[in-house]
DNA sequence: GCTTATGTTTACTG
DNA sequence: ACAGTAAACATAAG
């Protein structure tokens, strides 16, 4: 699940239940979870710290204290922040407050919190990472592109250009756009270039406000996972194939069959 | 048993 | 230095 659109959605989770709240108890099922520090040294770092607001820079989650260390939250493929009450086998890290309980919680169990000391560096923890997805219009995401060598897919998946976009969403992109994913950046003109930030901010714009890409009937994300999966938009046959390393569908009629 | 899965990192190759 | 691929990570589902 975790793409831009689904932390952005943990975001507003944390944003509501635990910006301004201090946790009075952290609980970690499983402490490979934890980075940078142990479940004693987080619980005691965080009492007598309460949360902040978060803020959200390309996938990654970014919880500070007043004053004290931040939290960092990397979902990787399964993880989640759920609020409430109902246990699930998966949960990996529980914040207590005295309303209730955050749960961090992962299937696969490869994603990470990272603990950043008071005054510590966020960016060493980050790595580099390109601007957020949101804030790359059209002028810019030209900029970005100007002199890259390679396909238009891994450039976009690539998270030191353009923070936030994975999988799903540069399959949509890319389908909205009508251009292969295999392409060459070098081979696009600057018009192809606009349209795929233009389609790029109206996907965010649907996909941010529900929390995921959306998979409905005008969705490319809808036929993810069908056996003979056709194109929403023409009907015709949608391909799938491994494009930068990752399963990648792609309307045959109106997106080619590449280069 | 096999394949596949929303992400990242590392190692290797060109 | 820049890109691409493959494998690894850990686990479930088909």
């Amino acid at each position: 699940m975790p793409e831009l659109p689904d932390v952005e959605g943990h975001r507003r989770t944390f944003a509501e239940h635990c910006a301004g709240r201090q946790v009075s108890r952290v609980e970690i099922p499983d402490d490979e979870l934890l980075e940078g520090t142990s479940p004693q040294g987080l619980g005691n770092a965080l009492s007598g710290n309460p949360f902040s607001e978060p803020r959200r820079r390309g996938k990654w989650l970014i919880a500070p204290t007043d004053g004290g260390p931040t939290l960092l939250f990397h979902f990787r493929m399964t993880g989640e922040l759920v609020w409430g009450d109902e246990a699930a086998e998966y949960d990996a890290a529980l914040f207590h407050f005295e309303h209730g309980t955050l749960r961090y919680r992962s299937r696969r169990r490869l994603g990470r919190i990272w603990f950043v000391p008071t005054g510590g560096s966020v960016e060493s923890v980050t790595g580099a990472l390109g601007p957020d997805a949101t804030e790359v219009d059209a002028d810019r995401l030209v900029e970005l592109l100007d002199g890259r060598r390679g396909g238009i897919k891994s450039a976009l998946m690539d998270q030191e250009l353009v923070a936030g976009l994975g999988n799903e969403l540069v399959d949509e992109i890319l389908w909205r756009a009508c251009i292969h994913p295999s392409t060459a950046v070098r081979q696009l003109e600057e018009q192809e270039l606009r349209g795929i930030a233009s389609k790029m901010h109206a996907i965010l714009g649907e996909a941010i406000p529900a929390g995921h890409v959306p998979s409905g009937p005008t969705w490319l994300n809808g036929v993810r996972g069908e056996d003979e999966p056709s194109c929403p938009r023409c009907d015709a046959r949608v391909r799938r194939g491994v494009v930068a390393g990752r399963t990648t569908y792609w309307c045959e009629e109106e997106q080619g069959s590449g280069p």
